[in-house]
RNA sequence: GUCCCAUUCGUCUAGUGGCCUAGGACUCCGCCCUUUCACGGCGGCAACAGGGGUUCGAGUCCCCUAUGGGACGCCA
């Protein structure tokens, strides 16, 4: 039997993390299985639904590489199919037209808490036989004895009593269909195999069955996994700062390094941290997904990030970093060679936008000196270092070529002092930083007229303080 | 409140009755490499929620408790 699943948002907001990790899971495990991933779009939810939200579904998805076979479907444009069904459904008088009000709902739920007992609809109207009228809605007579049970891909055996369930709403007053009506008919017309979603369907699932049952249709297979929690350990929201997946790429990170964060987040191989799409799809299997919810950890995202960002190709990186800089406003002076930039580093950022913070200082003119950095390197003793590998650098003609770390050592060997007493001045004057890469990397980048007007305004800067 | 579900280092996790004095990864700490920083290498700290069973033997199976989560909508 050919493998087909679904992911099946409703486009009320972004695509998020935790939707995004499921829709990996089901994506995965069509393609480990070589059957098909679908898209379907649930918007049953006019008020709530929005093309933009749509949008950000379809951009989220893109970016992820998490790609569908067949067209895209709306459940807002299927609506003469899910009537059909009703009617159907009406007609061999497995649901029933129900026209209480919302107040004895409330009523009764309230009720229902006040005695100790789950709270769910009475069945007032199961029996009374009612026609349709303007606010009337349709109920689905759920069985009421009896108990459903299904094996869950994650979660093992499941069994809920039918006395539990209710007879659910499949159509709203304005007859749109509502959600656990939809979903069936639409993973039934669709012919999804397994339904893998979020385990927050899971108290949904005994009653789609029991759906599937009454319309004779063949039941999927149900696999719900854990949703995924913030790093202080509550469900994911917006105060936990990046939940959507769009997020990740404005803040420097790259798709591959998200997906391969999502797809340990709650399913491991071993002990293997590390791994490209293809192992995911060829690794892939419901059983190593956990039963427990996991929390997001940016931390570790980072490092996994940094560890893409490491294997990536420079061109790739330079122009992500383009795409950076431009954001920022920041006009690439010519004579920059970004690969180098790149390369400098890539092994030192742990997302585009901190290699992009990094490089700043050689981008743009400098406009200060660290104050802890000064204090230590610039120093009255760091003029003659700092004059002599000006000197040495005016009288190079081939800068490209030139050994920079070699003049560095001969300044240090011909002044008899440490490296450090002519290195950190010089990391100082070029950078304005204590710390980075290695000067001579740093004068190559800067190119000669640079590295030799920023010296000298050091050593100028050095002048006047100790005059 | 009722029902369903979960619980291994701070976090992600390995573990499917003996290979577990519980392994890996991130973080943190130390050392090495290094003109600084990072990368890299080596090492360290740190966990089976608690209590009862079952068994020759339990992180692994069963029960109870605690804690956490989800559901209980004319939302999905």
């Amino acid at each position: 039997m050919k493998v087909i699943t679904r992911f099946a948002p409703s486009p009320t907001g972004y695509l998020h993390v935790g939707g995004a990790r499921t829709a990996l899971f089901s994506y995965l495990y069509a393609r480990h299985h070589g059957g098909q991933f679908e898209l379907r779009i649930e918007d049953t939810d006019a008020v709530r639904s929005t093309e933009a939200s749509v949008n950000a579904i379809f951009e989220g998805m893109n970016w992820l590489g998490l790609e569908h076979d067949s067209e895209v479907k709306y459940q807002s444009k299927n609506l003469a199919r899910y009537h059909e069904v009703i009617d159907q459904l009406l007609d061999k008088k497995q649901a029933y037209y129900c026209d209480c009000s919302k107040e004895r709902l409330d009523k009764i739920r309230e009720q229902q808490m006040k005695n100790g007992e789950k709270p769910r609809y009475d069945g007032k109207c199961r029996g009374l036989g009612l026609e349709k009228s303007v606010d009337s809605i349709i109920r689905f007579k759920t069985p009421q004895s009896g108990e459903v049970h299904f094996k869950d891909g994650v979660r093992g055996d499941i069994t809920v009593a039918n006395a539990e369930l209710d007879d659910l709403v499949i159509a709203r007053a304005d007859g749109m269909p509502t959600y656990n009506f939809s979903v069936v008919v639409d993973d039934a017309d669709m012919g999804i195999t397994h339904v893998i979603r979020g385990d927050d369907h899971i108290n949904n699932t005994p009653r789609q069955i029991n759906i599937y049952q009454t319309l004779g249709l063949p039941v999927p297979e149900f696999a719900h996994v854990p949703m995924i929690l913030g790093d202080d350990g509550a469900r994911l929201s917006k105060r936990h700062g990046a939940v959507s997946v769009m997020q990740y790429s404005e803040d420097g990170y790259l798709p591959e390094a998200v997906l391969n964060y999502l797809v340990r987040l709650g399913w491991s191989h071993g002990d293997q941290e590390l791994f490209s799409k293809d192992e995911m799809v060829q690794l892939f299997d419901l059983s190593g997904v956990n039963k427990s919810p996991s929390a997001f950890n940016t931390t570790k995202l980072k490092w996994i990030n940094q560890q893409y960002m490491q294997q990536a190709d420079d061109l790739r990186l330079v122009g992500l970093v383009q795409v950076r800089l431009q954001t920022l406003g920041v006009d690439l002076p010519t004579e920059i060679n970004l690969t180098q930039v790149v390369n400098m580093f890539k092994e030192r950022a742990q997302t585009i936008n901190e290699l992009v913070d990094m490089s700043l200082f050689l981008l743009q003119p400098l406009e200060a000196y660290d104050e802890k950095a000064e204090k230590k390197a610039f120093k009255e003793s760091a003029i003659e270092p700092l004059k002599a590998v000006m000197v040495k650098c005016e009288m190079i003609d081939d800068w490209v070529n030139a050994d920079l770390h070699q003049l560095i050592a001969d300044v240090v060997a011909e002044l008899e002092v440490g490296f450090g007493k002519v290195g950190m001045p010089v990391r100082l004057a070029l950078s304005g930083q204590a710390q980075g890469p290695a000067n001579d990397e740093i004068m190559h980048v800067l190119g000669q007229n640079e590295s030799i007007t920023r010296l000298d305004l050091a050593l100028k800067y050095l002048l006047q303080k100790f005059k």
